[in-house]
DNA sequence: AAGTGGTCTAGACCACGTC
DNA sequence: ACGTGGTCTAGACCACTTG
């Protein structure tokens, strides 16, 4: 173990560089499921730092499902089961790729689109807002699992209808090409029967039974709404998790 | 204000004790969204402890989805729609109610159900294991919206198939009669149609989508699996809402 | 300048589990 | 008896927002 050494002249929070150490070793398997971490005495030790500032990283890690406590006992690493079970804004390339699959996208059309009165009401916005669409299928293993339409505020992302989307990431490309951070989103989720274009594109039968999920992310102030999704998802092949709490 | 006096000698921690105390008024609506909360100097002066204690309970509270923080101008309540999105194990009694419309429920079958080595393979427990099996109805104003198949654990809660689950919360049931206090479940969500006997239960058309709910429930000690529950819910008439953070 | 939340310290006592 | 996590204190400095 230790490899880390803390930055006391990082922006970063000592216990944020702590946490995230910690969660690396988890997430690479370093650690395993049951493994015991160091207590909240050995940190304080260890890298010389009070043990509340122990305390909030391990806290953290507990509350996002990486680890278990016990008074008495320990902190122990969770199963992955259970972290898997919590509910993360993800891309579907992430989603995938947590399920073993190798995730796909073949851009069906991009356009501008404005003074859409409807859709500017979705976001809350002023109707004169030019917003950019892309319609894209997801696949998985190369076999169509979703049919993607997402609205972008072109605002904050100009240009983006120029971008090659195909087997990109949306989230990567936004975060890396126009720092956008997310934060949180809320999303809808409804059974329906998929209309005769939809199921040609899944390559699916007329009136085969699809999850309609329909999300509205933002930013990572939580305030400010940047993308709205329409996502189809084959109800044969597709499955979601939920893992709720209290 | 200042209805609360900490009690230093109750077991409940005093960060708990002002928590409660706050998150009770938000939600008897007198502190309203945007409405500003007491600083944690405020809570430190106010009740004489540490601002260490007064900031976990903003900060728990914070978490819960029940205020939101901002650095230099200070803690206000959140908006009830993010509070609401908030994914909690709830049960269609309080579901219903959150929506504003009445919950019913009509038993169809109540049965003793053992040696089912699929079903004890789903708890994780010995295949002798004796589960009590719940099928109801359940109605939205009046209006069939759900068919639910519950199993549970006989060890747990013996004489439930004796108990009137007719328009009775099977949570409340389990809670007032057995002392069984839940904490967390693990779903899953898909869409497929509903085949005959689920369509006419459900006073739907043969071939109509519907969301397809499992839901394994375990005890507060998050370890125990107390509930399986298969629930079908018809897709005209039902949307999830699900909040995503991060 | 004053007030706010964000981080951090160096202690303390307690409840609990293990040896 | 010892080590663990749970709670709590009384300070400190910082970054940020507002008047």
């Amino acid at each position: 173990m230790r490899l880390l050494r803390v930055d006391r002249h990082s922006p970063l929070p000592i216990y944020y560089q702590i946490k995230e150490w910690l969660r690396e070793q988890i997430e690479s398997e370093v650690l395993k499921p049951q493994d015991r971490i160091p207590s909240e005495r050995d940190l304080e030790q260890e890298f010389g730092i009070s043990r509340m500032t122990a305390r909030r990283a391990l806290g953290e890690l507990e509350a996002e499902g990486y680890v278990y406590r016990e008074q008495g006992r320990g902190s122990f690493v969770a199963e992955s089961k259970i972290r898997q079970g919590l509910l993360r804004l993800t891309s579907f390339t992430e989603e995938m790729q947590k399920r073993g699959m190798r995730a796909g996208a073949r851009v069906l059309r991009t356009q501008k689109v404005d003074h859409d009165k409807h859709l500017a009401s979705r976001f809350g916005v002023y109707a004169e807002e030019v917003f950019i669409l892309v319609e894209r299928l997801r696949l998985a293993n190369g076999k169509p699992m979703v049919l993607e339409t997402a609205f972008l505020r072109e605002m904050f992302c100009p240009g983006l209808e120029e971008v090659d989307l195909n087997n990109r990431s949306l989230y990567e490309t936004l975060r890396e090409r126009y720092g956008i951070q997310l934060g949180r989103a809320e999303q809808t989720v409804e059974a329906r029967v998929a209309d005769d274009y939809e199921a040609k594109v899944l390559e699916a039968r007329p009136g085969t039974p699809v999850l309609a999920v329909e999300r509205l992310t933002y930013l990572s102030d939580g305030k400010t709404p940047i993308e709205y999704v329409r996502s189809l998802y084959r109800g044969d092949r597709y499955r979601l998790f939920i893992e709720l709490r209290r």
